[in-house]
DNA sequence: CTAGGGTTAG
């Protein structure tokens, strides 16, 4: 093997015995140079100079020149190979840089290769050159290697050296051989926090958290490296109160944080929801001038939001010059997690503006907003940056959030299209094509899907049966409701939980089968919450049943005593009846107990921007506008004979409720402005936050026919489509 | 004259 060739540029072959004294060397201004070198250029200049001074000749300035090359990121490794091969003996330093530089590189095999030169020519390595050559075993993916060399730290003697069986042990520990590792770990004679880490970072990347906090007790002296080793652990594997325990630890000990402990530190605040901490370590933060640091201000924008103080978040993130694309992921993370999805848009469109490139977590982020508003014109302008940029990197994720996106915001035929172009389709997306039909009341094609999924061999969870059987619910499929719900836990061993027992309970209600329903709720393992009482109570307003509607309502109370949903319900069942006493009871009831019914609210995307409307709103700009084109459709209305409904209907009872008899529900003052801001035949897509009312259904249904526009209106369960005067929910929701 | 252990969003 030629390790040595001579360079045709660099022709000095001189004796490593020619050396002048060292402090002579050390202390040569040309040599400061090389610190401050930020380039191969100047590197290159800073050469001729120890040509000139000489200093070319000797191997301690050589040593520094591959050093440079090899090492530094403003360095070259095929430079520092030409200085090596013009050298004629070089020594155990300049072989120890070579492999070192080797084992940066994206080669790390090759410092094997010079390993074997360096024995080649007889050169004994020495405790430096193992570190650097067990740096490059650990980068390689097999252990053959690490191995050898382990056997080659022996023959030199050198496996006492705590550098040397440190590098061993993390090298088997990275590798996933965690018994080797222990094994060099157990026999070595010496042993530092450093050592120690090592084996406790292999411990905790294969999840032996337990063995590693086993392994940190028994460390004498703590660093802050296995402090941070530790708590990060902890964190990784979501044991947040651990992770935060031990961090009050190591404040006691006395142990100054770096940034990485506070990072994990603010994670798990973030996790735990522990304000309080993470107020702490932000004054430290600040005390210890560790405040203009981005990382840390990201992580304390994400920790404020997590713990739900969105304004500190954003006071924070304001704060901030010099933003990166974690920066704002966070905030719009943030928001979106805390439901707040119209400033998670604010966001997302100041990103826009400040020209910063979104990537998947943002669109992660940004998507689920859009679903929630229905803001379907961004939505499809995100599909469309996704398409453009994003197509090299397969997220199934991202597709499934679009799937869900799209069939949120009314366009169940872009959900399918983004569904069957799905090149490998994951569970989640199955699921979410599922339920996105039964919102849609499409319970055929639900249904169809869920035996294709079945038949391309993917097994349906828990979320897939809720799917299933909203389909079903929502469809009215009594028979077959019954069978999915049986066939679940029979063919798929999934037990029931309180969604599914939901779904056939409101199935059961809506259709009168008042028995069976409450079979069920006797034969449920877990207390039925919410939502099943409310839809017992809602089936016996549908039915007219007095006396099961007085007992569901008595056990909603109890569930969820501060929901004004039960009384509103109990008193549209008395309302049926014709007891107005009743109702009157109830509404003095209520109004003593201060309790107000949620405000019912609509809002429609037009050109890209989100106009909501509450009951009687007179706060839009072209309010006037609106009332004139409400009248007119009142007018239209009455003429094409439509009469309200005046049993769901609170005569006389209250100020609030009496604005229902005057049609001025959110969902009509969003029409009337999608009406009068559209050009005519365009689709009006309405969100609703509450149920739709019976008036404003059959009012639709008309507005539909005589305004010959396609409606399509979410509500708090599902979606009606509006045409011609029909709805697609066949009047049953 | 050279060295070993650890890092943000979902």
């Amino acid at each position: 093997m030629a390790m040595v060739v001579a360079s045709s540029n660099i022709i000095h072959f001189l004796p490593a015995s020619s050396d002048p004294p060292y402090e002579l060397l050390r202390t040569h201004p040309s040599l400061a140079l090389l610190s401050k070198c930020k380039s191969i250029n100047h590197f290159k200049q800073i050469h001729s100079q120890f040509i000139k001074f000489g200093l070319h000749n000797t191997q301690f300035a050589l040593s520094k020149l591959v050093e440079f090359c090899a090492v530094s990121p403003y360095g070259s490794l095929s430079y520092a190979l030409s200085i090596f091969n013009s050298i004629h003996n070089p020594n155990h330093v300049i072989y120890n840089m070579m492999i070192r530089g080797y084992s940066l590189s994206s080669s790390p095999n090759l410092a094997i290769n010079c390993y074997s030169g360096m024995l080649f020519i007889g050169l004994e390595p020495n405790s430096y050159t193992f570190p650097f050559l067990l740096k490059s075993c650990t980068k390689l993916s097999t252990a053959n290697a690490g191995k050898q060399v382990h056997g080659q730290v022996f023959k030199f003697g050198l496996e006492n050296d705590v550098y040397v069986h440190t590098s061993l042990i993390n090298m088997y520990a990275q590798h996933g051989n965690l018994d080797d590792a222990r094994m060099v770990f157990d026999k070595s004679n010496f042993r530092d926090a450093v050592s120690f880490t090592a084996l406790i970072t292999g411990y905790i990347s294969r999840g032996y958290v337990d063995n590693a906090r086993e392994l940190f007790d028994t460390i004498p002296v703590r660093d802050v490296v296995s402090w941070n080793a530790m708590i990060s652990g902890y964190a990784q594997i979501g044991q947040f109160d651990k992770a935060l325990s031990l961090f009050q630890e190591m404040k006691k000990a006395k142990v100054t944080p770096d940034v990485s402990t506070l990072l994990s530190v603010l994670s798990s605040c973030a996790h735990t929801g522990g304000i309080e901490t993470g107020n702490w370590v932000r004054s430290w933060i600040e005390e210890h001038g560790h405040a203009s640091n981005l990382r840390l201000g990201n992580a304390m924008i994400d920790m404020y939001a997590k713990c739900g103080d969105l304004s500190m978040a954003r006071n924070l993130f304001d704060g901030i010059q010099e933003k990166d694309l974690v920066s704002w992921n966070v905030m719009i993370g943030g928001y979106t997690h805390a439901s707040n999805f119209r400033d998670a848009l604010e966001i997302f469109r100041l990103m826009q503006i400040n020209n910063v490139a979104p990537n998947d977590v943002t669109f992660l982020n940004v998507i689920p907003a859009c679903a929630h508003l229905g803001t379907l014109d961004l939505g499809k302008w995100i599909h469309a940056c996704i398409d453009k940029h994003y197509h090299d990197f397969p997220n199934e994720t991202l597709w499934t959030s679009l799937i869900n996106m799209y069939a949120k915001c009314g366009n169940i035929e872009a959900a399918k299209q983004v569904f069957s172009g799905m090149e490998t389709k994951s569970l989640a997306s199955w699921n979410v094509m599922i339920s996105g039909l039964a919102m849609h009341g499409d319970a055929s094609r639900a249904i169809e899907l869920f035996s294709q999924m079945t038949k391309e061999g993917f097994r349906p969870d828990e979320i897939t049966y809720v799917g299933v059987l909203s389909a079903c619910c929502h469809g009215g499929l009594v028979n077959l409701g019954r069978e999915f719900f049986i066939s679940m836990m029979k063919d798929y061993n999934i037990s029931p939980q309180l969604q599914h027992y939901g779904c056939m309970i409101d199935l059961l209600g809506k259709a009168g089968l008042f028995d069976e329903a409450m079979a069920l709720i006797e034969q449920m393992e877990m207390e039925p919450d919410g939502a099943i009482w409310g839809s017992i109570l809602g089936a016996c307003r549908i039915h007219k049943n007095l006396e099961l509607g007085e007992y569901a309502f008595k056990n909603l109370r109890e569930v969820e005593p501060d929901n004004p949903g039960a009384y509103v319900l109990l008193s549209n069942i008395y309302a049926g009846f014709g007891k107005w006493d009743d109702v009157a009871r109830i509404r003095t009831f209520l109004n003593d107990k201060g309790m107000k019914k949620v405000p019912g609210s609509t809002s429609i995307e037009v050109d890209s921007i989100v106009h909501e409307f509450l009951v009687s709103d007179r706060t839009h700009p072209r309010s006037d506008e609106i009332y004139r084109m409400l009248d007119e459709v009142d007018r239209l209305l009455e003429m094409a004979g439509h009469v309200p409904d005046t049993s769901e209907v609170y005569y006389d009872v209250d100020e609030e409720w009496k604005e229902d008899v005057l049609c001025q529900h959110s969902e009509k003052l969003a029409i009337a402005f999608g009406l009068i801001s559209t050009k005519p035949g365009t689709t009006l897509r309405i969100v609703k936050n509450l149920r739709v009312c019976g008036n404003c259904h059959s009012a639709t249904k008309m507005i539909s026919k005589i305004f010959n526009r396609e409606i399509i209106a979410r509500d708090r369960n599902r979606f009606h489509h509006f045409k011609d005067g029909y709805c697609s929910c066949r009047d049953y929701w």
